[in-house]
DNA sequence: TATTGTTATACTCTATAACTATA
DNA sequence: TATAGTTATAGAGTATAACAATA
């Protein structure tokens, strides 16, 4: 059930993210940004569960549009620090705010408590580390 | 928070898979038809959230291991009937049991009424069709 | 002409391995 | 030599289009 459920989720999301002309990637590069800034490119795609070869292009994206900076770290000019412009933060903020009122008329529907408890099971299942999952 | 948590399931799963030799979309189209035999190959392929064309290898595969049976129809000798074989069933079972023997295991760790709360409304959610998802 | 199943092709996403520049 | 970032290549998964058989 979660598999064709998180596809729909995510086709669902997209015209959100089209119309703000960002990647499902570049919004979450973009929200991961916006709690505190990335130490290497490296982690900061590990932990949106992304590989250090594949945020490439989408920083190369938001750079270009103006959404992020990157910089070479004056201790150590192999990093580069990442981090939110004034615009990269607005439209995050736009983006999730547009998501969230979609999650919200999906959830509206629910009643209360399952949908307390969905929220809770999924926070706590989503906390856990993959070898908890698989056994 | 989904997304993730789907891929984590289904990496989950594949050891069991693997035991038994299907693929996943194999165990998908097994599932499907244990509830009822399939019109077309079509339909069976709508049904489980794949494309026509997706599931001829799935179908080539499970028919040359043993576990499902296409035939041309009397009626419409364009259409393939498919239908389950009593190993093919067997191996739908036992791949079953096994998944959620997994599921069990992680769900217990939620208080009941998170759990309940979770699949009452992961039933909702997926009965829900996708346009209604997407606005 | 339309439909079922099939095959062939192209495209997207992802993973792996090599390269550069710094350390 | 080791590491951060980058690039290039190959692979899996998927979608689209063309094809043969039957209606």
């Amino acid at each position: 059930m979660i598999a064709p459920l998180a596809r729909a989720l995510m086709a669902a999301e997209m015209p959100v993210l089209e119309a703000h002309e960002v990647s499902m990637w570049g919004y979450a590069v973009l929200s991961r940004l916006r709690d505190e800034p990335a130490r290497t490119q490296a982690a900061l795609a590990q932990s949106i569960g992304a590989d250090k070869t594949r945020i490439i292009g989408v920083l190369d994206d938001l750079q270009e549009q103006g959404l992020i900076e990157r910089e070479p770290d004056p201790a150590d000019r192999r990093v580069r620090l990442v981090s939110l412009t004034d615009q990269g933060r607005r439209t995050q903020s736009a983006v999730q705010a547009a998501i969230q009122a979609r999650e919200e008329r999906l959830l509206s529907q629910l009643p209360a408590a399952d949908r307390r408890g969905f929220l809770r099971a999924l926070e706590f299942l989503s906390s856990l580390p993959p070898d908890e999952i698989s056994g």
